[in-house]
Order: C-alpha cells, then structure tokens, then sequence
DNA sequence: TCCTTCGGATAAGGTATATTAATGCGAAAC
DNA sequence: GTTTCGCATTAATATACCTTATCCGAAGGA
C-alpha cells in the first residue's frame, strides 16, 4: 500500500525550510545547531536523491529554484501540521515533573549549556532546574536529582561519582598573548592571582606541583561566586584556579586559557545524588543516563584540551 | 523561528503508520522491508519520547490507544501530502534513463532481489532491466551498462570484476536430511546429477578437489537454463552444481543446501561492462557504487555461508 | 591589483542512530 | 501439553550523520 518511498529524510527538509527561509546555509545551521557543512550535505543528498536542484548558488547569495519554490511552500505546510498534531499528542498527557537542583557556578557553566538536548529527548518529561547557594535536604524541597559538589560522603542518599576536578592556573586571551611558548610557571609570581572562596589552599598545592617551593604571589580580587570570578578573568588580567567541568567550555571556545601544562586532581567531585529508592524510576533513570553521557563527553574534552599528566 | 522540533524521526511515523494500518508490527516490518525488531524500536522510540503509548498490546493483538487514533489521522494526512509533492517534483523534472542488460539467470536470481534498492535511492533515475540469453553488442541497443558472465576478455568496452565465481555440489532440504553429519563426497555416487549446459566439466573438477579419482556418475536430468536446474533442485532429487552468486539467497534462505566443504573457483566470473566513454557519466557511476557494494555484500555472505577453502 | 573575508563544497574520520540476529516470554490454538 | 504466533529485549553491527579541516572563487577594501 501506501509507503511512504518518495519522502525525503526529514533532517533533509528540516535543512531545507531552514535555508529556504534564511536563503543561508550558515544562518540555517546556527539555527538547527549544526554545522555549515552538516547543511550542504542534507541540501546535497536531497537534490542528488530528488534529482532536482532547489537553490541557484551564487557566490555570496542563495536563490530558491522555481521547483524549489513549489515544493517549499508545500513542505512547509506538511511539516507545520506534523508539528502541531505531535505537540499536541504531548501536551494531552501530562508531563512527568523532574525537579533538578545544583550549585549555582554548575548551573550556569555546564548545566545550563546542556540541558535543552535532553529536554529535546524527552518530551514527555518537564524538567526545573534550581540552583541554590547550599545544598538542600533532599526531601523537604521535592527535588528529584541534584548534582552535588563535595567528597561523596553524604548520608542517607543514593549518591554516584559523576565527574573529578582538575585544577589548574587560567588567564584570559590578553595575558595569554604576553606569555610566549611554553612559559615557565613562575612567571605566575608576576601577576596578581584572583581568588574564590576554594581556591587558597589549591594554589599552594598547585606551586607545590609545579616544582615551586618558595613563592610570594600578589593576592589579586576575591569573589564570593567562582562565576564572578570567571568572567573577571575573561576580560581582566591576572590569573584564577580554574576547574575542570566547569571552565572546560570556555576554554574550548577560547575563551580563556590554560597555559601550563600541571594539574592537579581536587579533592572534590561532583556526584549524582537522588533520595533512595527512587533511583530507578524512569525520568531519573532516564536523566542519569544522559548527564553521564555529557559528563563523559567532557571528561573527553578536558583530557584533550589539557594534555593533562596522569599524576 | 521555527524548527520543527516536536516531529518525531520519519521512520518511526512511517512504521507507526504502517501498524496502525495492519494492527501488526510484523505485517509494518514486511511492509516496510525491516525485521520486527526493527519496527518493534521505532515504536518503542516513539513512545518513549513523547510519553505516549500509542498502542495497546494484546497476546495476538495491537488496539490504537485513543490517542494513537487521533495522532494517526493527522499524521497520515501530512505524509500523505510530504509524498504527494515530493513525487511531483521529482516528476516534473525528466528522468535520466538507465538501461542494463544481464544473463537470464542472473537477472532472476540475483538482480530482481536487489535493483529496487537502487531505485529507492535514486528516484532521479529511470532503471529499465532487459534480460537477454546472449549479450547483445552493447551500441546497437541502446544499452547502458550491463552484467556480463565470462572471462572479462571483451574488447572495446569498460569492463570491471565485479564477483568471482565458486562451484559445488547444491541439493534439496529432503535430500540433504538423509546425508547425516559430515558427509562424504563419494556419496555423490549414489545420487543423480542434473546439470545445465556448463556443468560437465565443472563436475570433473570438483571429483577432483574433493579426492575422488574414479567416478561413474548417474547423469540426470540436463535444463537449458540454470534457473531451471536450481528450480528442479530445490523440490527434487539429486544434486546440481550450484555457482556463488546465483544461489547464495537460496543458501541463505536456506531452500537449498550445500553440504559439503569443498568448492572450486570457475574460470568464469561476472562483470561490469559498459561503453567506453560513459563510465564517468552520473547514472553509471552511481549504478556502479551501488551494484559493487551489493556486490561485496554477497561475497562475503557466500563466505560465511560456505566455509569456503582457500584454494 | 592585491589581500582579506565571506559563503559554500568536499574528503576523511568519528559518533550516533537504526537494524539485525538471537532469544525470551506469554497466551492462544491445536 | 506442546506448538505456534506476535511482540520485547539485548548485544553486535551497519548505516547515516555530523564535524573538522581544508579548499575554492568572488566580492570588497586598501
């Protein structure tokens, strides 16, 4: 019967509308979060399967074919009934609630970067985030999972490592610039060292490492929040202890920089942690899948991008 | 703006579309040319992301929930008009014609199975298989490419291997029951040998590789055309000498059996031909990639399937 | 005219997603 | 009570997809 043989892959027409409206590639794969390069393939393989080219190329401009013309118009329709009838399919059935709570600097450096693909997966599921200075007891706030930074040691909870810390000196661009190949870490005596509320003993051990034993380091700004202190090191000068998960993506988009090749582990982790017994209902085992998984994919990058020795 | 989000992955509307259709996942995945299981995840997968269930499951029965219901109507409306234009624009555009000549046999017994896959992947072109008993002189006919069955010694055209052949001895289910395990060659004495016009040599041959000097053979039944023989084998008596790609699908399919582990190479092979000049043209190439690639995949299958010795 | 920038194309390689094969399980059918 | 039928599940594999890196040609600025 009917099977459906001559529909293009929907990434294909996803890409397709997308280009048609921005008559861009680039601004197409800005807005569906791939690359420029992910575009022109779905846009290629569809003319190549179709065997009609939808848009004229010129060298800093797109124009819609006439058959390109055509076909958007109907796609478009075909694609905004499918994403109605779905939405509603979803919205007729309440939601599973899951209510995560996290550390402030988490929340904002890693957490808030990531979860939008796992609500993407889960549709089903309407997910809270809360971030609060300290950690709550789990059972009076009605939260489902948190990600809770420490040693693992806490009573009572069903509790599992999710990510260690590294630790190691970061600077912005600028004073990146000034620092030539392979800088010696003593050159850190020559510039104010910014702190946060963790990082005075880190430091010690972090000179201790590096091999230097007798230091006087200009004590530079203290900040209350490890965010603040980020993005004073961004644009600032001077130096602060960053740490891995949570300054991984702005070094891996140059935003700032780990000149030196030391770390050290900290002594503090973070953990997923949910009450017991409900480690093994669907959202939090759904969930716990997908943070490990992004988690792993850090730990990827942060092993990468530090040529982290394996003390 | 608007990215489509909601939808769900194609596959699964369609194989969710399909076993609505039939109340049957088993009935979607013949459909739909997948296994079960295959059908089965796509549901699954769609239920799973939205949260949810579309069908109720019985012992020997599928219902559509109510929502499965409403969510069908809609969404076979959008596929049915995403396939409506998508047919139109490929039908607007004249089709590139490809012509391929092949052996009866082999047209019957490999290529009928295979060539819609290519004409899924390429609704551009139109594919038009001629099966002629003796190959034509591929100008007059207007013939594209096509799969000749010899020594590859063809003078003015493109030629290319593309699969070798091995030979050895093919019998029924019936028969192969009554060999018991390991069987010896020497039993082939007992039984009758049909052929096909190559096989009388090839019969020597293989007495050879397996061992057996002295033979006195019963000769049976002779066909015309190898399909015929392998037709004859399959519901009949006796043994054949069944050739690689003709009859690893039967093999596979287990409607035939190969029961003993030898087998020899033939000095006969298929390959692709086509006119000088035109083997850089889009059709041929893209045919070509294909049909080596189905290619290889049969090799290998033959592989597994035969133990093959290496000789 | 030269150099830079912009937007798209392409090849190679890695990752994610889909499919298969093998097997389990429960109830209906014989 | 044994077989059969239809769906679920798991692990292995194949395919599709995306990214990284690079190229290319034309437009735009100096």
């Amino acid at each position: 019967m009917r099977k459906y043989n001559n529909i293009p892959p929907l990434r294909a027409l996803k890409a397709f509308e997308s280009s048609a409206r921005h008559l861009s590639f680039t601004k197409a794969a800005e807005e569906l979060f791939v690359t420029q390069a992910a575009i022109s393939h779905q846009i290629k393989s569809l003319e190549d399967k179709t065997g009609v080219k939808l848009f004229n190329r010129f060298n800093r401009s797109l124009k819609l074919t006439t058959e390109g013309q055509v076909y958007l118009v109907s796609i478009r329709e075909s694609l905004e009934q499918l994403e109605k009838s779905s939405r509603l399919l979803v919205k007729r059935n309440s939601k599973d609630l899951l209510n995560i709570s996290l550390w402030p600097s988490f929340a904002t450096k890693w957490m808030a970067k990531r979860i939008w693909k796992f609500q993407d997966k889960h549709k089903d599921i309407e997910v809270s985030v809360s971030a609060f200075e300290w950690m709550f007891d789990s059972k009076k706030e009605n939260i489902d999972v948190s990600i809770r930074y420490g040693r693992g040691d806490w009573e009572g909870v069903y509790c599992e490592l999710l990510m260690e810390e590294r630790v190691f000196p970061i600077c912005s661009r600028s004073v990146y610039k000034t620092l030539g190949e392979n800088p010696h870490p003593s050159i850190l005596l020559e510039h104010s060292l910014v702190h946060d509320d963790y990082s005075v003993e880190d430091w010690d051990m972090w000179f201790d490492e590096a091999g230097i034993t007798l230091y006087d380091p200009i004590i530079g700004t203290r900040f209350s929040h490890t965010v603040m202190m980020l993005e004073s090191i961004e644009n600032g000068k001077g130096f602060a202890l960053g740490r891995t998960p949570l300054v991984i993506d702005d070094l891996n988009r140059k935003l700032i920089y780990a000149p030196f090749d030391v770390s050290i582990p900290s002594e503090y982790a973070y953990y997923f942690v949910c009450k017991k017994g409900i480690e093994n209902s669907k959202k939090v085992v759904e969930f716990k899948k997908w943070i490990f998984k992004e988690a792993k994919k850090s730990i990827k990058l942060a092993e990468k991008l530090l040529k982290q020795n394996p003390s």
